[in-house]
DNA sequence: TCTTGACTTAGAGTTAGCTCCAGGTGTTAA
DNA sequence: TTAACACCTGGAGCTAACTCTAAGTCAAGA
């Protein structure tokens, strides 16, 4: 795949598939004699992987540091599974600041609406 | 209240606090006969409330439109009203998104549980 | 009176995460 | 063969959201 499809494929812009597979994001992706990058059904996996944790902002060094371990082999699965716990847990604590918000957003929304509609009836009162 | 108080009560900086009234995130503080800022109860509830939003992720600039909509007072109602609506429906996106990721994160932390055990019983193994 | 320390302001610097640009290369179509 | 086009690289530029610095002010204590 070119990088174009891949880009269309993910909603992720040319020059961001690039940067990730500099900063090493994403493994490097091989070349095509032409020097082209031909991305293989892996590399979409991982680029599917990586937005993904992007989306729900994972940091990207945390990432980076993900795919190092990675490609480093068996020996790193440990290590692996501690930098997703700890990731993990701070997306929950991310999660309950959000609901926490939420649900004020949900009190106040609701707050306002009452004032509109007391609002409309003053209104209303005052045409009479 | 002064700024050193505001800022170890909400674990905000001072920086954090004087840019926040500077951009207009915060209504402004008034000073006393020496200039230095003195918080309110009110002013307070505002540093709380931004705290709580800005945690949540909603961005600076809104929250700035949302401030100034309540300085211009009662007509602007509605208008804060749809702010917040919008805000909240953006809100729950990122959270569904998060919610995968977290999903995903604890199939991957299981499968990699499984594949340490998996090798300690290998080790094991080898050991006798 | 002098010094210390908490505060003030304006403005510069930093970080994360892209995004854009310039200059160059290889393939395809006229 | 030449023009167009999609791609390449290295590096500069940008945005959001702080964070830090420098130079100054004021009140309180030695």
């Amino acid at each position: 795949m070119t990088i174009a499809e891949v880009s269309k494929k993910f909603d992720l812009s040319q020059d961001t598939l690039r940067y990730y597979e500099r900063i090493g994001l994403i493994p490097h992706v091989n070349r095509n004699k032409g020097g082209i990058r031909d991305y293989t059904e892996e590399d979409c996996r991982w680029v599917e992987f990586i937005k993904c944790m992007r989306n729900a902002g994972l940091p990207i060094e945390a990432l980076i540091e993900y795919v190092g371990l990675f490609q480093q082999g068996d020996t790193t699965t440990k290590a692996r599974k501690e930098l997703l716990t700890e990731q993990r847990k701070q997306l929950i604590a991310r999660m309950e600041d959000m609901k926490n918000t939420l649900e004020r957003l949900n009190y106040k929304i609701e707050s306002y609406e009452q004032s509109v509609v007391e609002k409309e009836k003053e209104l209303k009162r005052s045409e009479d």
